[in-house]
This record gives structure tokens, sequence and C-alpha cells, in this order.
DNA sequence: ACTCGGCGTTCTCTAGACCAGAACGCTTAT
DNA sequence: ATAAGCGTTCTGGTCTAGAGAACGCCGAGT
């Protein structure tokens, strides 16, 4: 449901952000003449942005400036949850050499809290702070696994079902029968279904309620993980860090 | 110099931004006595900025959403610097054990794009985002130490020479030695001018125009750095790992 | 040297948005 | 029952946002 009584200036100005994001460093008149506003309106919205930080200017182009880190950094901190897992993270990440991920849910879609790329991690685009959709990731069918079903609906009719290549998700049945299986796993499987070649293994964290927090992984390279490790080691240590995290947040 | 004209209404949507983030999970009536704004007004920015995943509602409170770490990290990755520096910084955290650290300047304040813990390291109330001033830490030493004068003297101009604690730089004359001191022996040191027991050393990076891209550092508890430490082996892993982020940025 | 095109910026003026304040429905405390 | 206080909705008057035109500047083309 959109704002009763939105203010369209500051969608404006979001306007102006989220221009600016995909552009990186350009001008007044480029911005203005995408964003079918005025170069003065485009203007007056990038100097008030300026003025706070949120926007820098360089020689005279425009570009984002890091406040949105600060605001962000801030509110990452702020979570008991990002806190607690941490470490945990980085240590599964130093233990295994691979990639580990923690994503938590929020409006239907997957943040990544951060990323802790071990010694032998492969570099995937992916960042802190970074959106995917629930059902494209290990993360997030560990997340929707254990979500209420209702909740389940609610995103899938929100944010649909795409596939991102032949073998991920696309259909209600189809995630419903991967849903399943997670449960019954304890843990959730990506086998390249996002990316060809990239194996990964979730972990759900939940609170003592039963509510999901988040969840944890590890990415690899399918030639780095054996059907045996996919199935034997790797869930077992994704899982224990997972376990040390539930333990730890509900004191 | 403010802007010409100011869009208040951002300016606004900004206030109530920073309101939320300084008193976390709140409700409307608390921000708008706060904010002296009627409620509908801040209501009407808060679902506005809903609507884009900048504020979220849980229960009928709200607080700020991981929209900015989004942007944030968007911006962060985007940066060069970044991301040839951050394996450097994790590197050094993991062969000093201690606390590693990325900062770079922006409108005349430090801004930490990354730490990165080692084994044994102190916990600081840092987090990427965060921003410090610059004549408080060694790594905001070592960027005003090779930055053209004209530029130090207006950041001076501008935020000031508070003093955090009694050692710390609190006059002009005080700076410019101490920048004289970083230039001679081309790293920085805070011995507990920022806090008491902590210690920390920090070597600018510098582009082969000569322009100071940011600084990297490693703070550790004073018990742990003897002074041989502080002029020995500690700066010589700093400088390198600066070093190797100059020639991988050059290309 | 001069012009021209295009940039970021400034100015003016009015159509239209913002939002104080009042009113509403709801939950909780008394 | 009642009241107090919350988030939300609604409306009208005030003030502002920003299109469009004009300006100063710079670099390219002639």
């Amino acid at each position: 449901m959109g704002a009763k009584h939105p203010v369209r200036t500051t969608e404006k100005t979001l306007a102006v952000v989220e221009e600016l994001r995909q552009r990186g460093r350009c001008g007044v008149t480029e911005l203005a003449s995408n964003l079918d506003m005025g170069k003065s309106g485009v203007h007056n919205h990038l100097t008030t942005l300026q003025e706070h930080g949120y926007v820098l200017k360089r020689g005279d182009e425009y570009q984002l400036g890091l406040k949105f880190l600060e605001v962000g950094g801030y509110v990452r901190k702020s979570m008991e949850f990002y806190q607690v897992a941490e470490p945990e993270v980085k240590a599964l990440a130093d233990e295994t050499g691979e990639l580990a991920n923690l994503l938590v849910e929020e409006q239907g879609m997957g943040v990544y809290l951060m990323r802790s790329k071990g010694e032998d991690a492969v570099d995937l685009d992916t960042y802190a702070g970074m959106r995917a959709y629930l059902h494209t990731t290990a993360l997030g069918k560990a997340i929707l696994a254990y979500l209420p079903e209702s909740r389940v609906d609610e995103i899938v009719d929100r944010h649909g079902l795409e596939r991102e290549t032949p073998k991920s998700i696309g259909t209600r049945e189809e995630l419903s029968d991967a849903l399943d299986d997670v449960r019954e796993r304890g843990y959730a499987i990506d086998d390249g279904e996002r990316l060809a070649g990239l194996r990964c293994l979730a972990a759900p964290v939940k609170a003592s309620s039963g509510e999901v927090l988040g969840a944890i992984s590890v990415s690899a390279p399918a030639s780095r993980v054996s059907d045996e490790d996919l199935h034997g080691e790797l869930p077992e240590r994704v899982l224990s860090a997972a376990n040390v995290v539930e333990l730890n947040i509900n004191y």
C-alpha cells in the first residue's frame, strides 16, 4: 500500500539519489534530463543534499557521499543480531577458507549484513547492504522456511518468483517443495541456482521464540565442494556457527 | 557556504532521519515534539521514507531501515581505493592480530571505510561509516600531513581543533608540529590521544600524483605495544601494507 | 579572435505542495 | 465507564518548489 499523503518533494530527492547512484559521478543536466525535471530543481536538491553530506561535488559533477554509509553503518551496528553474529561469520570464513555471509530479511527482501572472505574465497559481487530476492539464494530459503506461511505468501505476492537462472525456483510449488526440504534437513542448499558453478549452504538463526532472525552461509566453487561435503562436514560447520549465535543472542 | 536555494522539505526529511537515528525505534509523537513539527507532517515524511525502504514500521513505532546501508555499501564498493585496500587491511589485521582500519577524508572529516579485527583485537566502538575529526586520530594526522597546507587550513577553520582528551591536539601550533613529525617519519602515531591506553599507528596511501587517498592503521592496547614496537616492526608492517595499496592502485 | 554550444548556476513568479491543527478510531490505564 | 494518549486522516491557508529564462564561464570549431 502506498503512503496516503506522500511528500512529493522527498520522493523527488530520493529519485535524484537513486539516479545519481546508478550513474555514478555526473552533471546536473544529465540528471535533469533523465528525471524529467528542470535543471534548477535538480540543482536545488543536489546542493541541499550536499549541505548534509549525502552528496559531494567534484569539479562540477556530483556524486553520492559516504553519509549513507555513516547512517547505514550505524543502523547495522545497532542491531543486536549483527553484533552477535559478526564474529561467528568471520570465524566461519577463516575456518573454511571460503566466503561466509550474513543475511536478514527486510520488507520481503534479503539484505546482506556482511560478508567475510576466507583465504581462498571466491570474489562475488555481493556487498554489505546488497539486496537479493529471498527465493534465489540458500540464505533466503533458509529464512523463508522458518517464516509463517502467511508471511511467505505475502512476500511472494509482493516480489514474485522470477527465475534468475534456469535451475532456480520459479513457481510456488517448487518453492514449497524446496522449503519442505530445508525444514527436513535444517539447512538450505543452493547448487548453482544463482550462479553456475557456485555452491552455497545456509542455516537459519532463530530466536528462542522461534522467530527467524537471519541466516548464515558459506559460498564456494563447486570444484571445491564435493557432494559428500555438501551433506557432511560443511553443514555441520555452518549449523554450528548458527547455533552459537542462537545461544549468544538469547543470553 | 550554505545552499543558495535549499529545499526545505528535504531538510525536514533529513532532520526526521537524524532524529530517528539518534533515538532508535520510536513513535510519531515523540519525534514531532522534538522536531518542532506537527504529528501529521512527521507522519507524512515517515510513510514516504518507508515506501522507499529508508524507514520501517514495527508495530506502531518507526525505525531506520537498511536502505541506507544498501546505498552506502554500494558507494563504498564503487570506490577503487576501497576495493584495492580492503584485502590489505584485512591481511594486516590477521598478521598483527590487532585492529586494522581504513580511513578516507570527506568534507574535512575522517570516514572509516572498514575495520578488520585480528585475533586479539580490542573492540573499539568504531564502525564502517563512522566519522571522526582528522586531528584526533593517527589516521587523520597521516592524511592531514600530506594534504596541501591551504586545504588543512580550510579544514581547521571549518571543524576547529577541539581536544578529545588532554593529550590530544588542540592548537594550530601543536597540529603543525605533529604534521611535521609525521612527514619526517612517514607515519603517524597516536599514543593515548584519543583513548587512554590505546596506541595507534597510521600510514598514508598516496596516488602517483602525490594526492592522498586515505590512510591505513593498526590500533592496539599500550600493554601489547612496546616503545620499540612503536618505532620498529609495527610501522614497517603498516607502511608495507600502505605501499602495496599504492602499487596496486596505480596499476 | 570570435562565435557558438553547453555546462552549472541564479533569478523570478505562480501553481501546487506541505503541514498545523482539529477530528477520528483505537488501545491501554484508571 | 471513562479518560488519556497513541497513530492516522482530513482540510485549508501559507509558503515553497521548481519550470523556464537568463547569466557567466569554458572549450571547440572556424
